[in-house]
DNA sequence: TTCAAATTTGTAATGATTACAAATTTATAA
DNA sequence: TTATAAATTTGTAATCATTACAAATTTGAA
């Protein structure tokens, strides 16, 4: 589908920083901070501003174009795929990958007293290419 | 058990101040933040630096003894029940409570190439009192 | 074209965390 | 006990991602 066209079905105006900034996520599919959304856009729209990055983040958050990832403590990550699923990073590298479960993510013991509206699962440890 | 004992369990020589910080988690049991910590000891203890307490999480965290819980982007928390468990916050109050499973934390599907060292497992959502 | 609203931008402020060196306390040796 | 070294604690400054905010620019309707 045509990214402007799902910005639109979401009720953003389709503006061409918007636009980029989501087909970079879409692309690259690499949950990524808003440094590196900035770094690598910023090479092709040099007035581009990271103040804008982070309000276009903000606006995709609250709009859910995107979730938020906090498996890192230093740095906002953000993931473009709103599909329920896991995250594992590497302690080493850094790197972000995709977890999936059998079936949907898992519930912890009946709660009837907690209204749960988002589950995060995230996993730490060392990637193939580091262990 | 006493404190002291389980800090040199932990080879951590039992100073004042660890001893403090290390019985009001283990009292409270409430996932606290380096300023809550310091704000509740500081009473008692007016010579207490924020400094110290940033520190003595920090040799907690490589000693074993607590679980850093990044549930709140803000602001690090740490828990002294360092037993698989997960954690959920109430988006209104930011009351952390435990999460408990049938059996052990959930696996996400075979990832033979991953080495998974740690699992976090986050909820979020209303707590009983908010909803 | 004209004008108001929306978007983008640059700069300053915020605030948790870290760095670091001085001060204090604790442990060890003489 | 006293002297000395090591460990701990403290206060202040630096860091740095994020937010606040107002000015500048762009967009789109009249
Ligand atoms: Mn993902
Ligand atoms: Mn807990
Ligand atoms: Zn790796
Ligand atoms: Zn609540």
């Amino acid at each position: 589908m045509d990214i402007a066209t799902y910005l639109k079905e979401h009720n953003i105006k389709p503006s061409y920083s918007r636009i980029r900034i989501l087909d970079y996520m879409m692309t690259h599919k690499n949950h990524p901070t808003v440094d590196m959304i900035y770094g690598n856009l910023v090479k092709e729209m040099p007035t581009l501003s990271k103040t804008t990055v982070y309000n276009t983040m903000e606006l995709f958050l609250n709009s859910g174009v995107v979730k938020l990832i906090s498996i890192d403590e230093k740095e906002k990550r953000y993931d473009a795929d709103i599909s329920t699923h896991g995250h594992f990073r590497c302690d080493n590298c850094g790197r972000i990958v995709d977890l999936y479960f059998d079936g949907p993510l898992p519930m912890p013991k009946a709660h009837e007293d907690l209204e749960i509206r988002e589950i995060q699962y995230y996993a730490k440890g060392l990637c193939k290419h580091c262990k």
